[in-house]
DNA sequence: CCTATGTTGTTGTGCTCTCAACTACTAGGG
DNA sequence: CCCTAGTAGTTGAGAGCACAACAACATAGG
């Protein structure tokens, strides 16, 4: 118990500013998106993946890798997606056990109309109050944090190639 | 539309990653509070805002405003733990409208078993992967970002005082 | 071919959260 | 005193999510 490796104070109020600022932003890009779009954030990254994929069409396990989901959330979220028109299931012929799925035209639309509101909001909530250099920290903060904990998820930053001097 | 202050390429990689990376790190700590403490994180922070508290007690709304959370969030919150033995709420002379959550005996033992094992994960998850220097700028980053999403939420640092030069 | 094991995807249950509506009270101004 | 605003807190309905159980299929080894 009182070997455990507490906190000492300035990793204590980093951990707690860290934990409310990180809660307010994403709440207020759930609140922005819902209000504006009408789908939660975890939606719109799903909608993304898909407009990146080649023809618009992933098979589900990968979707979730991407999206950051588990299957199960991913299905759940297909299936809402699936009833609002903006993305379609379809069968895969080469695994019987796998499915696909297509983001449609309605779909892109959404898309297309939600992603300014959200990337205003992405840029007034995050990097406007940043300083300068504080971009290039965290993404490293935030990439070594992401290998730590999902290192399946991680973008392998070209390994054995390290960037010049500067 | 084509106007919008869209994402450069860093920035949307930082977002990324980002945003990847707390998903990955908050559903990891809720994941471990909820098996070794049968608790979620949001229920924790509530627990520990009350144990810092004088007497174990604190009005709702502070309550809410301590731990992030909504009234309403709080209000369902409250409940649960009421129903668990943790918290207990009890009516306020001062004010007809108000309420007060107090800790109970049980859950400060909840909360002092559930500590160690939170605050390991934390320091895994987070602190481990970071370099020198960055506890420092993800402080100050934190602390920017939650000052614009949230003022009301913010721990003024010592306004009109800056540290000295070092 | 047949079986054992792993993978893919879906589903149902229960929990937490949001949102809006509501009650009950306080505070301030005529 | 009364009326109007504003504040504190609760509630109910609906949405998203985690977890575990499950069905269907693929793959590898004999």
């Amino acid at each position: 118990m009182s070997d455990a490796r507490w906190l000492d104070e300035e990793e204590q109020a980093t951990w707690r500013a860290f934990l409310a600022a990180s809660r307010a932003l994403f709440e207020e890009l759930d609140r922005q998106l819902q209000r504006d779009a009408g789908m939660p954030l975890a939606y719109y990254e799903v909608l993304v993946r898909l407009s990146e994929a080649p023809d618009w069409r992933l098979r589900m396990h990968e979707l979730a890798r991407l999206a950051g989901a588990s299957r199960s959330r991913l299905s759940h979220a297909v299936t809402r997606l699936a009833e609002q028109g903006w993305v379609a299931r379809r069968d895969c012929p080469e695994d019987g056990r796998g499915a696909y799925a297509v983001l449609t035209e309605d779909g892109f639309a959404a898309l297309r109309t939600a992603a300014p509101g959200h990337v205003e909001s992405v840029r007034s909530l995050l990097f406007d109050p940043l300083e300068d250099g504080d971009v290039a920290v965290l993404r490293r903060i935030a990439e070594a944090v992401l290998a730590a904990a999902r290192p399946d998820l991680a973008p392998l930053r070209q390994p054995g190639r390290e960037p010049p001097i500067a």
